[in-house]
Formats: C-alpha cells, sequence, structure tokens
DNA sequence: CATTTTTTTTCAAACGTTTGAATTGACCTT
DNA sequence: AAGGTCAATTCAAACGTTTGAAAAAAAATG
C-alpha cells in the first residue's frame, strides 16, 4: 500500500509537505498541494490511521460493551449510540459479555490495549473491582442503563430511565383494577436498575395498600424460557394470581404462553405486564403493555456526551441524567 | 501510561529485552523474565496494540458491516460472526449502512484507512463500483447471505442459504393446500438473494400448475410497515387471495395485522407465510411458519472463514458454501 | 541592491513496538 | 592460552505518520 513517502518521491519534495498538504494545510502552497491530492489520487494513497493514531496518541475509535446485543433492549441500546459516533466519525467496536462478568473484564482490558478513546457500557454486574481499576485508570467511560457506584460517582456520565417511576407506573396502574394476587417473574437482583425497579413496583404496592403478603416473587435470568417456566411455577402454586408483573418484555413472552397453556384468557383472566417496551410489545399479535424506556436515547446520549468529553473538556449539560419512563398501554391488562 | 521503556529503565536492561521478556521468548533468562513480569504488574504496563500493529502490519480487528443490526434476522448473523471473532481473540467493529450505499462506501474506506484486517459483509446492493475496487485492492472479505457477483468470484468467501431451495419449499408447501390466488409482499429485487428466493418461489408454483396470473406481487422494503400497507393494498385489491407470502417476517408481521384489521382469521381465511424464521415467527402469540435460515451459522462460519484465511494460507473446505433452508411450520398456514 | 518580511519547504524527533544482526560474556575444548 | 560454542543481551532500523523549529525561497520594502 502506497504511503506518504511514495507520494513525495514522487514529486520530488519533502514528505513532510506531503502530510500537511494531505490535510489542507494552509502552510502549503496552493499549486503544490493540488499536485500532492493529484498524485495521492493517482496511486491510490489511504492515509494509515494506525500510524496516525500513534503519533496522535488517539484512535477515534470507541467501544460498546453490552450483555447482550440480541435482546430487543440493548439492540435498540446499540443504535442509539451507533447514530451517535456515525455522526461525529467514529468508528464503533462492539463487544458482547453474554451476562458474563469474564467476558466483561476481557473485553475492557482489550479496550485498554487498544488504547480505544472511550466506551459506553451497559454493564452486567452491580460491582466490579476491575470496573473500578478501569475507572482510575482514567479510560472515559460512559454508563447506560445501569449506574455504577463508584466513589467518583458524580464525575461519571451516566444515561439511564428512571426505574422507580417506572417500576411505580407499573403497579400503580395494575391496581387500579381490583386483583387478588399478583407475582414479579424474572431477574435477579444483580443491577442498581432493577433494585430501583423493585423499589419502583413496591411504591406502587404500598401506596394502594395492596397487602405485602399476596405479591410473590419468581427469580430467574431474562429469557422467554425463564419467563415461561417461572409463570408456570407461579401460576400453578399460586392459582389465586390475577396479574404477572414480568421485569422485560422477553420474560413477558414467556408469561404469555404460560398464560395461554395454562387456560387462562389475557387480559381476561390475567394480566400481564411487561417493561422496556421493545418492539415486541408493540405487535400486534402481542399487544403487550409495557414500561417504556427511551432506549434509543439513552444510547444515542450516552454516546454523544462521551464524545464530547473526548472532544473538549467544557461541560455544559450534567454528565448524569434521569430520563422518563412512560407507560404504554395496549391489551394485556 | 507506562511504556516497555520505562520497564526497561527501571530494571536497567535494554527495551529489546524487555519485548522479548514479555512475549516469553525462550531467548531470555527465566530470572529476568520473571522480573520483567513483575514490574510490568507493578507499574501498571499495558502492551500498546496501536505501535504493534504498526510494526506487524496487522490489527487483529476485523469488521461487520451489515444493511440493519437492529433486524432480528441480521442481528443473529453478527451474534454469529462476533463469536467466531472472540474464539480467535479478534476484535470486531460494528458497520450498519442502514440499506445506504453512501454509507457502505463510507465504512468501506474507513475499513481500508485503519488498515482493518478483513471484513465480513452482508451488502446492501447487489452490485457496487466501490466494492469492486476494495475487493481488488485485496483486502480479505467475506460475503454472508448475499452473494456478490464478481469477476474473481470463485476466490471470494461466501456463506449463505440456499434461497432457490428456500423459496421453492415455502410454495410447495402453501400450494398443497388450495389456493385461489397467492401475492407476494415485500421486497424490491436489489440483492442477488432474492432474485434466488423468487426463482425458488416460481419453481414451486409451476411445478404445482399453479396459473401465474393468479399470482400478484407487491414490492416495498423490509419493514413491518411496509408489509402492512402492502397486504391491506392487496387485500383490498384482490379479495380473492388465499395466501400471503412475504419476504421476510417482519413484513409477515405486518401482513398479519393486516388481515386481522380486514376481519380475516389466520390461518382459517387466509394463510401467512414469511421467511428467515426470526425468533418473531417462534413467539406463541405468533407462530409464524416460515422458512428458516442458519443465520447464526452462517455468520459464524463467514467470519471463521476469514480469519482463517487471514491466519494462514492452506484452504481445506471450498470458501463458497451454500446452506439448507427448511421449514419451521407452524399455525400461519 | 541590500534588507526585511513573508511564504513555503525541509529537518529531525517523536509515538511504542518488533526483530534480524551484532555483541558480550561465560563456559567448554583442545 | 587460543579458539569455539552457546546463552543472554543489546543495537539499530523499521512501521507511517505529525509537528515545532530551522532553513530556504520568494516577495516586499526602503
Amino acid at each position: 500500500m502506497p504511503t506518504i513517502k511514495d507520494i513525495a518521491e514522487k514529486l520530488n519534495i519533502s514528505y513532510s509537505t506531503v502530510s500537511l498538504a494531505l490535510r489542507d494545510s494552509p502552510k502549503v502552497k496552493k499549486k503544490t498541494l493540488k499536485l500532492v491530492k493529484q498524485t495521492a489520487d493517482e496511486i491510490g494513497y489511504r492515509p494509515n490511521c494506525i500510524a496516525r493514531s500513534l503519533v496522535l496518541q488517539k484512535s477515534i475509535l470507541v467501544a460498546m460493551i453490552t450483555p447482550d446485543i440480541s435482546s430487543p433492549f440493548y439492540a435498540r441500546i446499540v443504535e442509539g449510540a451507533e447514530a451517535a459516533c456515525r455522526k461525529k466519525g467514529y468508528n464503533m467496536l462492539i463487544c458482547n459479555t453474554n451476562w458474563d462478568p469474564k467476558w466483561e473484564e476481557k473485553h475492557l482490558n482489550l479496550i485498554l490495549e487498544r488504547r480505544i478513546d472511550g466506551a459506553v457500557i451497559a454493564p452486567c454486574k452491580i460491582k466490579n473491582d476491575y470496573l473500578d481499576k478501569i475507572l482510575s485508570a482514567k479510560l472515559p467511560i460512559a454508563f447506560v442503563s445501569s449506574q455504577y457506584p463508584h466513589k467518583d460517582k458524580d464525575n461519571l456520565i451516566f444515561r439511564g430511565a428512571d426505574n422507580i417511576e417506572g417500576g411505580y407506573l407499573a403497579t400503580c396502574f395494575i391496581l387500579k383494577k381490583k386483583q387478588k394476587a399478583i407475582a414479579f417473574i424474572g431477574g435477579s437482583i444483580n443491577s442498581v436498575s432493577l433494585v430501583h425497579r423493585m423499589e419502583g413496583y413496591y411504591m406502587g404496592i404500598d401506596e394502594a395498600d395492596f397487602p405485602r403478603e399476596n405479591v410473590y416473587t419468581y427469580t430467574g435470568d431474562f429469557s422467554q424460557n425463564s419467563g415461561y417456566e417461572n409463570s408456570l411455577k407461579a401460576l400453578h402454586e399460586h392459582p389465586e394470581i390475577t396479574c404477572l408483573i414480568c421485569l422485560n418484555d422477553l420474560i413477558a413472552m414467556g408469561a404469555l404462553k404460560a398464560s395461554r397453556e395454562t387456560g387462562r384468557k389475557v387480559p381476561e383472566d390475567i394480566g400481564i405486564i411487561g417493561y422496556d417496551d421493545t418492539y415486541l410489545a408493540s405487535l400486534d399479535a402481542v399487544q403487550l403493555t409495557s414500561v417504556y424506556q427511551p432506549k434509543y436515547q439513552m444510547g444515542y446520549e450516552a454516546m454523544n456526551k462521551l464524545l464530547d468529553r473526548l472532544e473538549s473538556d467544557e461541560e455544559n449539560e450534567p454528565l448524569s441524567k434521569l430520563l422518563h419512563c412512560k407507560l404504554s398501554i395496549r391489551n394485556s391488562v
């Protein structure tokens, strides 16, 4: 592949001049500039980003770390982040952790070694030693979806939805109608956002004076299958349940299936409410009532803020911002 | 950030030795090796991939270009590709083209400049001048999903499903039952795979001696909404239609909605068949019969083959491989 | 025409690695 | 004691850029 030197030799000028010319420096004579660009085209010259990165000490490369890029929730966040990158001319590395902290660590290490300029991360665990280490290593990081508890918390970029609000909206809504018993389906408490969400759920429950002994909890992971099995179990152990509160839409899909299989009609016999309001919920065949989170916006703003920080030090709006949830009411409650 | 030189100075040895030691060269005394690694740990040394890439002339970085990473079809392909990268220790850049050849070109250019080692691409257009240029620039590229027509075709890596077979399976299946009229919904012919798919569809139609004048075609894009609108139009213009053949699952979702809204029951009054067999089709609430493509496998194998080629020149299995489709029969026909 | 000023070009070091060739020093042979 | 072998280390160039400082060339000034 041709280099700057090749152009220089061909034109019999120094390669400093070529370098300057290629970047439209006003220092170089217009005639030379044109000549340089022309021969660059001719021999098919491409700037070498690697060399450039080495001297400039930045890579114009940024990473996005998510637990599961194939989930409709994270996919939408990734989309937003990608859009922000595209707009600013950055490239984005995508790293899937599969909910495994080991892989999260591995990816973060690689990011450090690649001298990536920064990363947006949707952490898969509430707290991590290596995340602390990375944060003290001053690698610019933005958190999305889940806030990270860190001593220097006020200096962290974060975009996520108000999960307390989201949970609160959900239980308020379902308890407007009379419920005999309700159950939470899915989600082990391993992230801050879930803790908040539960807090919100219970706020609504207490406010409606619904007896806590009629609230059951079934923990599991975030998959459709886990939702299915836990719902079956719940409906079997407590047939009086009139509403399944699912910790995301995928789980709700499983709950829908379980309800139907046990001969219950939705929403007549049982209510089901999801969380995230992914496009699954909006499918005509599904029509799931769900708590909307501004996923795209979260991804976009987190990345955008990160890139802002990379490019200048002036900060205008706050680093951390909690976005509002709202209820997408459809036909499952 | 500390460098090799820092370690060398601290230990009063040359930095060549440090470099060797860090990579476990047998040339360096065990005692020194241990000492080097220890101090590297102490001062928090991280190898600098950029410098390394510059001298080694490779970046251990690979790109995946897709039209739409948020579509369940491509997302699954990306997952497969990502898995292959992870296994071999490569990082993957993800590039979204949004079905826009302009962005495809831009991404390819950046890939060239970044000295990315290679790319897997799911092209958004049947033919492109700049893709030709890139191919002659000898950047290792693997095609996935859509085959690319190129003079040096036999030397291209490709993994995709047999779309002729897939289309054939679909029409054979629906024509086992009696149909009055059928319609194709969605998809403009801009990719080789679609051409093949249509060929397959018609193979089945002709084999069943179904009259071609009872076959209608409605073109559009690949979105749910396009599926919805085209289906409405089709059912309005030709109420006798008894089956909608959708060019992907998203379109089928729209068709499902349109059918329901016009008071038709699925599958009693109208049959709907999708393509790709994404997890949308498998949702309990949806139960869409669809043509399965091995998406994950396509992504995985394309990337894997690409990485193989990057690491050695020996080729054992063929570069290009057409995978089999099969019918996932559910409850919509 | 000699000076000064301005424009344009070149020099050379730097970024952090890798690596073939050269060097050093220890130990063994004869 | 000279020569040879081997292990361990060091030298120095290379990868392809950028950039402040120096130099050269051109233009303006008196």
